[in-house]
DNA sequence: CACGACGAAA
DNA sequence: AGGAGTTCGTCGTG
């Protein structure tokens, strides 16, 4: 064999595969490499990606095939495959549509491979959900089996096909406007129409649920609001916070022909239950006492409705699964920036809302100019030498602490404003304490949860309009649908490994830039610290999306801060 | 009755 | 492994 010590990947026997950055093709490699892994770790220019079971299953649910996986993995692979790993790649992509949910004669059933089907009957776990083993490879299931049947065989490591099929509901008219309220033109960009034609087969009962991965900024809602109106039904929309259910809203009343009567808010004072409604997660959960009934689920048995949207899936809570799975036969669609999830519920999203339908590369959107091109840095600090000492002593949580307020990072935060002037820059942190002390230090308005919402106003217009250019905020950032967008973030702190904290604060920067359409991202982190260590977890995300991060080291001399070079 | 303040929950 | 934010519902006040 010639060598192939310059190729990129190293694939190992535990479904890892190692990308060094450094080789040529890493980025080519890379591109293939995420739509069949995740990424899980990384050091310097090594980065770890692994295969899963449900990676494997969601790449072939978007017509990934074996070979095509196999092929990737021995075109960049720097040595021959390890034994076996092609055998479990195509053992686990095989599984894939060996099952099949599907229904006749108002029965539901399970159909597939004879084999398979036979040796699952051993799991006792199974049996709750079956009516008859006609035959072993046709079981008649229990009415109520769908989604829990589908949730226990995933964790089985044997996912569903679900053929069975789902209910209309309720009616409702509602076109598409050709110009919105302002009167601007308004059409649906290539991929969102190509996301919902995934989603939504006509005359088939293929698609009908699942999920939709679309960066920060390229129209998530929109994405929403076409499937609402291909589909025609009553809809209930579920998302994460109360501002986020006005931003549906006003969408929905801006770009379709549904009048204010017939979108309903579910939520606060609100309790309307119309032919569209929207409810935060929040109430769907909330209970008088810890032993009282969840009782505004009622809400999804309230109407006829056709389909469900599920905003950020990634934040779904545990008790609105054990609903869904209940609800099988209503069209769900799932919408979110990222599938990962950090409580390991991934699998739930996957069996209960149902598989990735569509996503889209964060570089590809920025490569076709629908988001800015965001530069990320990451500057590492020492720690303060009179500090040293108290890190040392300190026990693990306060050493984070005291990472992440290090004084240091101060004067880093000051060049950076001075080397962005007049762009509006957000500086981002996790503790009060600092951003007060920051806030004080650069006379700049400060924004945390205790701001009320009038004067949060106030600051997002002042921020708009470029009266104040640099707003810190806490991390009321994370959620404020409403925070008008920046050209320069500089994170400050972050909470631990949180791959949707830094994909939400560069969202913040993804809005098409005038000019060159440039953002930057900057964060700060003590070195040699545990701080680095959090730090290289939450950049994964933007790792997988292709994202390089830039990383600078300030040393620092008896008098101060040296001067480093300019990003 | 409308509104804001406050505590509890997850 | 923890801090901050959000939300609901209740209670007190004008």
């Amino acid at each position: 064999m010639h060598d192939r010590h310059d190729f990129p990947l190293i694939v190992q026997s535990d479904l890892t595969v190692l990308l060094d950055e450094s080789k040529s093709c890493a980025q080519q490699a890379r591109e293939k490499l995420v739509l069949f892994t995740d990424a899980i770790k990384r050091a310097g220019s090594i980065h770890t990606y692994r295969m899963t079971a449900l990676t494997l299953w969601n790449a072939a649910a978007s017509g990934i095939s074996s070979d095509d996986i196999i092929g990737c993995l021995s075109e960049y692979g720097r040595y021959e495959l390890p034994f076996q790993t092609e055998s479990t790649v195509r053992k686990l992509i095989g599984r894939y549509g060996k099952l099949r949910l599907t229904t006749d004669a108002g029965k539901l059933l399970l159909q597939g491979d004879a084999g398979l089907m036979h040796e699952l009957q051993e799991n006792l776990s199974i049996h709750e959900y079956v009516n008859v083993f006609r035959q072993s490879s046709l079981w008649e299931l229990k009415e109520n089996a769908r989604g829990r049947l589908k949730q226990e065989l995933t964790r089985l490591g044997y996912p569903v096909i679900d053929l069975a099929g789902y209910h209309a509901g309720e009616e409702l008219s509602v076109r598409i406007k050709k110009y919105t309220s302002q009167n601007k033109p308004f059409a649906f960009r290539d991929y969102q129409e190509a996301a919902v034609n995934t989603f939504y087969k006509e005359g088939t009962v293929q698609g009908g649920s699942g999920v939709i991965v679309l960066p920060c900024g390229a129209g998530k809602t929109i994405v929403g609001i076409a499937a609402l109106a291909r589909l025609s039904r009553a809809t209930l929309i579920l998302t994460s916070n109360s501002t986020s259910v006005k931003q549906w809203k006003e969408e929905l009343l801006d770009k379709t022909t549904l009048t204010e009567a017939e979108v309903g808010q579910y939520g606060g004072t609100l309790k309307q239950v119309r032919p569209v409604t929207i409810a935060t997660y929040n109430i769907l959960t909330h209970r008088k006492s810890k032993e009282a009934d969840f009782s505004h689920m009622n809400l999804f048995s309230e109407r006829d409705w056709g389909l469900i949207i599920y905003d950020e899936v990634h934040l779904l809570p545990a008790p609105v699964f054990r609903m869904t799975a209940d609800i099988q036969a209503t069209r769900r669609l799932g919408l979110t920036a990222t599938l990962v999830r950090e409580d390991g519920c991934a699998e739930d999203v996957y069996s209960l809302i149902g598989p990735k339908q569509y996503d889209m590369q964060w570089k590809t959107a920025e490569n076709e100019s629908y988001i800015a091109a965001v530069s990320c840095t990451e500057i590492r600090v020492p720690m303060q030498k009179e500090r040293e000492a108290q890190y040392r002593g300190a026990n693990a949580r306060s050493k984070l602490r005291l990472a992440a307020e290090n004084p240091g990072k101060i004067p880093i935060v000051r060049q950076l404003l001075q080397e962005h002037a007049g762009k509006p820059t957000l500086i981002i942190g996790q503790y009060l304490d600092q951003l007060h002390e920051v806030a004080g230090l650069l006379k700049a308005p400060l924004l945390t949860g205790e701001v009320p919402q009038q004067e949060r106003q106030l600051l997002y217009d002042r921020f708009k309009t470029g009266s104040i250019s640099v707003l810190i905020v806490s991390k009321v950032a994370n959620f404020a649908v409403d925070l008008p967008d920046a050209a320069v973030a500089i994170q400050l702190s972050g909470s631990f490994g949180s791959r949707q904290e830094e994909a939400q604060r560069i969202g913040r920067l993804l809005r098409p830039k005038q000019g060159n359409n440039s953002a930057w991202f900057y964060t700060i982190v003590t070195d040699e610290t545990k701080e680095t260590e959090f730090a290289m977890k939450r950049q994964l995300f933007m790792l997988e999306q292709g994202y390089h991060y830039e990383r600078l080291r300030y040393p620092v001399e008896a008098n101060g801060v040296r001067e480093a070079a300019a990003p």
